[in-house]
DNA sequence: CAGTATCCTCTGAGATACTG
DNA sequence: CAGTATCTCAGAGGATACTG
């Protein structure tokens, strides 16, 4: 299945539907499933960040447990065998002392990287926006709390 | 801020840092924000799934729990206020009986969905490749449970 | 250096029951 | 119809200590 066809095909289905009995679309279980596969893999805490630094070049380990502030050694190993599991990231070991371990960036990686940074630039683009949505939403909020 | 200027900013903080000491760049504090900005957005459950049913047009309550099977009633409250906050989505109460409700997609919602959908168009597209390494990868450590 | 192994906490999310 | 109120639990993630 290729890109275009996943909102030509929601939009099918959904249009079918909508046809028939009214207003009562379902998400095709397969589309939803590739919403799901996404956010199982950079909806973590940690996946982007350890992915966009990873573009930058191969890296160590401990190199990259520096280059991303508050992460464990933990989540940085649960997450990178996650990403390599996924074929995101390959694990270059060197038989040195003392002992050196590369990660790098494949090519799906760097491909879902640059969707990815289409996200954050979206953050980046309407911040200040939605900071001025939240703001109201809260007021509004504190004003019902105030009332009763 | 704009969207081509976060790829570059995080370059140049890296560049920077690089020819200090050696390898040791960080993120940027702001940019891991918008990244976690994004995730807190759409990295739940259930949020792109609402998102996208609304993309056809404003939805009822009701109809919005048919649309996306398995959501509970809970989860569908708290996440379209969730939305609503941000929002991305906005809530209309027409004073009827019964109650209707409807919600829509605001601009900044439609912006959203459209960056979302690419993501899951990446999904959908190496959705294969994915299942290959996933599949290799288990197999490997497979193997190396067997030996020892 | 590059990880494991444990323990612990806290929140995302489901199930169920109730209400204006 | 469109929610709210509780209860419950699994697991994501942190802290700390240990190891090949």
């Amino acid at each position: 299945m290729s890109a275009e066809d996943l909102r030509r095909r929601r939009t099918n289905v959904r249009a079918n539907v909508r046809t028939v009995p009214g207003p009562c679309a379902r998400w095709n279980d397969e589309d939803a499933d590739f919403i799901r596969e996404v956010l199982d893999l950079v909806g973590d805490k940690w996946s982007v960040l350890i992915i966009g630094t990873l573009a930058d070049g191969p890296i160590r380990y401990s190199d990259l447990a520096d280059a991303i502030p508050g992460i464990s050694q933990r989540m940085l190993t649960l997450t990178l065998k996650h990403l390599r599991r996924t074929g995101l990231i390959t694990r270059t070991s060197y038989p040195e002392v003392p002992p050196r371990v590369e990660y790098t960036l494949t090519e799906l990686g760097t491909s879902l990287l640059s969707t990815v940074l289409a996200l954050a630039a979206w953050s980046a683009d309407h911040h200040g926006e939605i900071r001025r949505h939240q703001a109201a939403y809260d007021s509004a909020n504190a004003r019902q709390a105030d009332e009763r």
